[in-house]
RNA sequence: GGGGGUAUAGCUCAGCUGGAUAGAGCAACGGCCUUCUAAGCCGUGGGUCUCAGGUUCGAAUCCUGAUACUCCCGCCA
């Protein structure tokens, strides 16, 4: 696989322990800090040097000679008191950047090895409307989804929806006082948020209420026929709702994803037993527990995982103990990845230990918790709008696309409407959806209108302008016949720094793939898309003489690939003109 | 009470696992459209990386402690 990055650490490596006579040192390459200090640096010299008790400048004129012959490094200099700079050959640079700017050339080799991994994310809960903060699980989902596919692995797609559990016997008691009225029903239930907030209502000041609605959780999940047909159709209605913003939203999820709460119901009697027989369960205040010595509570009390309660009831915990074992056992996945908010971690610590425990997960199977952050509102504090309701997602959505509206109308009136209204509505769209990937998901971050719906700076609209003046010279290049034959060149420093760029697209999508974090990939295409800015005001292509001419079409050729990609991978679309 | 997370420019955030002078965007100010799309480019100003110690050639990053905010901790999901 191409990558510079590895393969200047594997010859900065090997030549530290040339040098040394040591074994398996590390030559830690990274990005230069600075331009004057080259395209790459290597600061492994000093760690090494110290451990091997020499002097590090000493010991980098070592390595310097035992990388005299290669063939991607043009110069390199020792720096401070320590540091390797180095310099990349140009010809290496133009040489890969010809190879990848082909069109039939694919950006992303698939890895050595692929892996079968599962990943479940979005998960709403069908008792309620999608509102903005489901918007992360679900875009972290699938960008990460498609970027495991791109680097050829085979991904299972696992949208665990809420659809079982004591709300619904209150949602179907609402339904079926409404029944005798058809049509005001389907009206309801066209806006689920309120349809919610009655039946809860109803739920807290209504005794008699109450009892239905409990009394109709236990004909549910006994099998109740006329009960199990409300839920259906409240459950249908309600995936109509997150299908219409999945398709809003450019999300790859299909009904064939799903695999509901509800499905690992016929399982869960023998998820206890199970735990039985390893010897794991243990009975505390009448409700069945797994308790293990690496989890505490309060003053040091050992701390339960309640997995079936009193009243005999199953938990969020047994349900994914369920679906562990069906996704490692069943599905025999590699990986499974969770892509559910932080608050969440303590649970799937305890559900993956008891897992591991009770045999129901392979150890050769890696179950990794994609953590993101809350949403909090300006004053720092977990969000909620002035009415402490939830932002709908698809009000955010449309919101969005109104304004890109506004904004091309003002820019661009020239174009007709049917344009401007598909510009709008790819420009709304990723704006939002990139403004939550740009950042890191690990930590709470704020929700805000005119950050989320920003069209300048590092913002969607800047890689998608950059992308359509790149389609802007593309169509208006009339000697394309000519490309194919003149070779790539560098004739100024912002080709250069464009070339190398796109030749890391490689490294960066490897380090997403590891690590789950789309906003490296983000801050990748920003920077990407900055280099291109920069090389279209320096450089001019179509004036330029030809054969300066026809190697920057490649140039221009090549970026329109990387970038096309890696926003498809952001899961976003691209636009020829905005 | 215990545990997790966060704290970086006026605001919103990066900082690729310990590297050299801490970076972007927004906001502010100043320049650039008869030249491939100005949703752009160039420039200026803006910092005690919460605080106090420690580790070492070197710390926003690792360790200890403190403060603030936040989340989780037995029958919700």
């Amino acid at each position: 696989m191409f990558n510079i990055k590895h393969a200047l650490e594997e010859l900065l490596s090997a030549a530290i322990d040339e040098a040394t006579g040591l074994s398996g040192s590390n030559g830690n390459v990274i990005y230069a800090t600075r331009p004057e200090f080259g395209d790459y640096q290597a600061n492994g010299v000093m760690a090494v040097a110290k451990r091997a008790k020499t002097n590090p400048r000493e010991l980098a004129a070592k390595v310097l000679a035992a990388i005299a012959e290669n063939e991607l490094i043009e110069r390199a200099e020792i720096a401070g008191p320590g540091f390797i700079n180095l310099f990349l050959v140009d010809d290496y640079l133009t040489r890969w950047g010809e190879h990848y700017a082909q069109n039939e050339q694919p950006l992303i080799e698939p890895v050595a090895t692929a892996q079968r991994i599962v990943v479940d994310y979005s998960s709403p809960n069908l008792a309620k409307e999608m509102h903005v903060g489901h918007l992360r699980g679900t875009i972290i989902g699938d960008c990460l989804v498609r970027v495991l596919e791109a680097s050829g692995h085979e991904v299972i797609r696992q949208n665990h929806v809420g659809d079982w559990g004591t709300q619904f016997g209150m949602l179907i008691a609402h339904m079926e006082s409404l029944q005798t009225e058809n049509d005001k029903l389907s009206l309801q239930l066209s806006d689920l948020e309120t349809f919610y907030r009655e039946a809860k209502q109803r739920f807290d000041n209504e005794p008699g209420f109450a009892e239905t609605a409990r009394n109709y959780v236990v004909k549910l999940q006994g099998g109740d026929e006329d009960c199990l047909q409300a839920w259906r159709m409240f459950i249908d209605t309600s995936l109509g709702h997150c299908e219409s913003v999945y398709e809003l939203l450019g999300v790859t999820l299909s009904r064939a994803d799903l695999k509901p709460e509800s499905y690992y119901n016929p399982q869960l009697a023998h998820i206890i037993e199970s735990l039985d027989d390893k010897g794991l369960l243990s009975i505390s205040e009448g409700a069945k527990c797994v308790f293990m010595d690496e989890f505490t509570g309060k003053e040091g009390a050992p701390l339960p995982t309640i997995v079936q309660k009193s009243d005999g009831g199953y938990l969020y915990a047994t349900t994914d103990l369920a679906a562990i074992e069906y996704r490692a056992s069943t599905l025999k996945a590699d990986r499974v990845l969770y892509v559910v908010d932080a608050r969440q971690s303590l649970h799937f610590q305890q559900v993956f230990a008891i897992a591991r425990k009770a045999g129901m997960a392979a150890e050769s199977c890696s179950l990794e918790h994609i953590a993101y952050g809350m949403m909090m509102g300006e004053d720092g504090k977990p969000f909620k709008t002035r009415s402490g309701d939830n932002v709908k997602l698809v009000d955010l959505l449309e919101e969005s696309v109104r304004r890109a509206h506004a904004i091309v109308s003002e820019k661009n009136p020239s174009l007709d409407e049917e344009t401007r209204a598909q510009i709008a509505s790819v420009v709304g769209i990723s704006a939002v959806k990139y403004s939550d990937l740009s950042k890191n998901r690990t930590s709470d971050y704020v929700f805000d209108w005119s950050t989320m719906l920003s069209f300048e700076g590092n913002t969607a609209p800047y890689m998608l302008y950059a992308f359509a003046r790149i389609k802007s010279i593309l169509r208006k290049d009339e000697a394309a016949e000519l490309a194919g034959e003149v070779n790539l060149r560098i004739t100024a420093e912002e080709e250069r720094k464009l070339i190398l760029k796109n030749l890391q697209f490689q490294e960066t999508i490897l380090v997403v793939a590891q690590d789950g974090l789309p906003n490296y990939l983000c801050a990748y295409l920003y920077e990407l898309a900055g280099l291109f800015m920069r090389f279209y005001e320096a450089c001019p292509v179509l004036k330029a003489e030809p054969e300066v001419r026809a190697s920057r079409l490649k140039i221009v050729n090549l970026t329109a690939k990387t970038l096309e990609k890696g926003l498809s991978l952001l899961g976003l679309n691209t636009l020829e003109k905005m």
